[in-house]
DNA sequence: TTGTATGCGTTATCAC
DNA sequence: GTGATAACGCATACAA
């Protein structure tokens, strides 16, 4: 236990040369001479001696840190992809500061905040609203160049997005199920202010259009991505005089949960009706039937987002405005789809 | 756009005082006289000042920043701890830092390094291991009563435990079970060197011996909490010639693959064997049957771990050594569980 | 109650 | 290639 943590002074007095050199070892050890370089490792070694984060972030004005704002950490689809992420992030020496978007309280300042006080070097959002307090700090500290979009995003802010190809997802679902011999498909959306329901929902409606589906209003149902909503939405669905052979849920979990209410209905999955999810959660391999679903590459859209966010870190990423980074998608097919009855 | 970040000297300037009046103001409003502390509030809201954290940091020794370290960030799970552990400590003026312990590079120094370098006030891990690197920096920089376990915790290190009340929850399966006229009960249990299946294995054997049951060794079957394990301990279960009429898996996701496995062979849940699970993940409630389950309050643990931590950084919490803080379980009966065949 | 002056531990700017 | 030294922006002991 020793008295108090070792500083700078002391690896250059036990190395026998000044603070200036210590530093240098650490940041840029190609400009010292090799046998110094040695000297001063070994010192450092010795003395047990840990920069202080503080001490440099004040100096060099950075703050080795990047914020992280979730909706709903404990949506797992979202913790998936902050995983990665974090992966990327900590293998290249950056912290990585989480924040709830959805949290009532602290959090509409509180990400201004992060900005304005320095905490924070940049920032990857998979809440596709940013405020305007948000917006405002990020200009006046000119660190626009430093936010990334990742998988929702915002049109309202030219910012860098990386996504999911959710267009090419939802064709191949209508593709799918058209192939499949379904003319009468509902959809289960998304609630209607986020964008990746917004999204899929008028890739939906252009592909049944091609199709020559005609899809009834009553088919395209609101949800919010939850369990709670896919319950919901097949109770209305399962009620309607004309009923669809076919759902396209928005989300694997309300697609789980649809499922779950057609049985409870006496509804038979996939023989009377055919559901497709979005996402590709885990457990969409491991339920009877599997479910057939859209997945998306929760790692690879993290890991860009990460990489993205890195390389205008270093100032090496000089375009502006949206750059936009499409990461695949493939239809995954089980057993919640067959022919129509 | 401004030209710079406005400091503490700029705030002095504009309210006429000088810049210790400001520094008080901001940390011990009380100290000043209500209309001078007046003029710094107007000048600090008219120069938009925020105070630079590093140089704070610096000065203070102190990070406003605590560690969260999960095991595997992507399990829904422990995500959802962290979410509510991320509510008390953001409302508490603290950043939260997340570290993925499961990670393979980094982590093993990554997490001592945060304490040596002083980027970090404290810790909560949600991960029972702890390594000796960590240890020892915890040591060295006196940090060990910034420590807590949630969830899960180790013996090895006196230290504050939040966490479920195993024994109670294993013991509240059991006696249903048997309630239910069961005698021939299996246990899908979690990793061996993992402090939560060990409990939760040894509260079984013991249980199960108060009620007199035989219990094979063949019917205890090693997993891992994962969705993967279930399955797999699944065929090894039925395939017994000796088959057990009920199974309590120490987690939600066994305890559904487990089912899921089932169903695929022909077994009928619950009719041909009961499956209780552990944790109540909020799907236990949206499949068909319901999940049978042992309900842990994971935002009261995440809530209890983030309090207590925040006493310690304040200095109130006098207690040395293992402190030991059980959350409540409750049993939720649900439809995985019925009398035997 | 308020002001003055110093130092927190580093890095960057000069010299040499 | 290396050393002396001045910031970085804030909080606090001490004076007033």
């Amino acid at each position: 236990m020793k008295k108090t943590q070792p500083k700078i002074k002391d690896v250059a007095f036990v190395a026998g040369v000044s603070t200036a050199t210590v530093s240098r070892a650490l940041t840029q050890p190609d400009r010292l001479s090799a046998p110094t370089r040695q000297k001063v490792f070994d010192a450092i070694h010795s003395t047990g001696y840990r920069v202080n984060q503080a001490a440099r972030n004040l100096r060099t004005r950075r703050a080795g840190a990047v914020l992280v704002l979730v909706p709903n950490l404990g949506n797992p689809f979202f913790s998936a992809i902050l995983s990665s992420i974090n992966d990327v992030l900590a293998a290249n020496g950056y912290s990585v500061l989480v924040f709830d978007s959805q949290q009532p309280g602290a959090s509409e300042h509180a990400v201004a905040d992060c900005f304005l006080n320095g905490s924070v070097d940049g920032m990857i959002t998979l809440d596709g609203h940013m405020s305007d307090a948000t917006g405002h700090a990020l200009r006046s500290t000119n660190m626009m160049q430093q936010v990334v979009f990742c998988c929702e995003w915002s049109d309202q802010w030219q910012l860098p997005s990386i996504r999911s190809n959710n267009g090419l997802g939802t064709r191949l679902v209508v593709d799918h199920l058209v192939a499949l011999g379904h003319r009468r498909i509902a959809h289960v959306a998304g609630p209607a202010e986020n964008i990746l329901a917004e999204v899929r929902k008028k890739a939906f409606a252009q592909r049944c259009a091609i199709h020559g589906l005609d899809i009834s209003p009553d088919w395209i149902v609101e949800g919010d991505f939850s369990l709670g909503a896919g319950a919901r939405a097949a109770e209305r669905i399962l009620a309607l005089s004309e009923r669809p052979t076919a759902v396209f849920c928005a989300s694997d979990a309300m697609a789980l949960s649809f499922i779950t209410r057609c049985q409870q209905l006496g509804v038979a999955v996939p023989q009377d009706i055919s559901v497709v999810g979005f996402d590709d959660i885990e457990l969409a391999a491991f339920m009877e039937p599997g479910l057939t679903t859209i997945r998306q590459d929760r790692s690879g859209l993290g890991r860009l987002a990460a990489q993205e966010l890195l390389a205008r870190l270093r100032g090496e990423q000089k375009t502006e405005g949206a750059h936009v980074i499409f990461a695949p998608v493939a239809l995954i097919e089980r057993g919640t789809t067959a022919a129509p009855p």
